[in-house]
DNA sequence: AGGGAACATTCGCCGCACCAACAACGATGT
DNA sequence: ACATCGTTGTTGGTGCGGCGAATGTTCCCT
């Protein structure tokens, strides 16, 4: 079934980059937030596990720098990753201000777990793109996110 | 000053595409909101304002079919443009279950004055590219969009 | 010793997307 | 002519992601 005329946005829309970005972003977003769920999980969780499995244990603060999460936010984060025993917070020792958190067996088996429903979703999320353009559309982007990430 | 070390994500993050895709978005759609804001407006009134210009008057659902705004979000947004004489809300005589939604001369006004904010942010936004990637970039994500939007 | 910075936490807000329910109305088939 | 079904507008609630303000504790530097 082809589109029909009256669902067709305006061009003013369809050519505009932020528009594109953000209207992608959003079935990026949904497609991955379905693949997380599916799994118990969300992007928060991803995000955290990830991090901690590359660089060990680490403060909340210092997990909030890395993943982009708000501190604010994190607390809620990693009470969700504790409830599933995923992750472990403890006070540091050391510096009594802080929580140590640290990854659990269980949170990296299902790290991986995440990791392969996210390959699924990449599969969904760019199947209509050839390798050559999907490594394109990356370095595009990350080229995009580096320079936003740096200038503010 | 350069990104510390401290603050770099995780390599599982930084090849992601769906990550990619919705970062860049989120710095997207941060600039477009602050551009949209410092003339009272978001990004659903863009949208709505854009379809009606170039549509001609529409009743909600149909504007909702062509923004990807839910209906259950449109009142809302009618109403804020309505309270801001940007457009009309009018029962429809010819069919009493619609409104019809007419853009106002003050409407287009407002719309030209969007229009020139947003050329702003996509400059700011695609600032690290040449106007050869920009249109690169545009394509492949015109072609996701397009394959998503169809593919429910 | 004092003052400023960092940390964890709580509360609340916004934007965008989506779902469920409902009442009113229109179109359709029999 | 009637019941059924789909459409429309509206209300209210959910979830995720991102922010800001305020508080109390602890650390660190001068």
């Amino acid at each position: 079934m082809e589109t029909p005329a009256e669902d067709v946005a305006p061009t003013r829309l369809t050519g505009l980059p932020s528009w594109l970005m953000t209207q992608t972003a959003a079935h990026a977003h949904r497609l991955v937030a379905n693949g997380l769920a599916a799994v118990d999980a969300r992007g928060y969780h991803y995000r955290l596990l990830a991090t901690l499995d590359e660089f060990g244990p680490a403060s909340q603060a210092a997990l909030g720098r890395r993943t982009g999460i708000h501190l604010s936010d994190m607390v809620a984060a990693i009470n969700e990753l504790a409830d599933r025993k995923l992750v472990v917070r403890a006070p540091d020792p050391t510096d009594r201000r802080r929580n140590v958190i640290t990854i659990t067996p269980t949170g990296r088996r299902q790290l991986r777990r995440l990791d392969k429903q996210l390959d699924r979703v990449q599969e969904d999320l760019l199947a209509p793109l050839t390798s050559a353009e999907r490594d394109q559309l990356t370095l595009l982007l990350a080229r995009l996110l580096n320079h936003h990430a740096r200038h503010h």
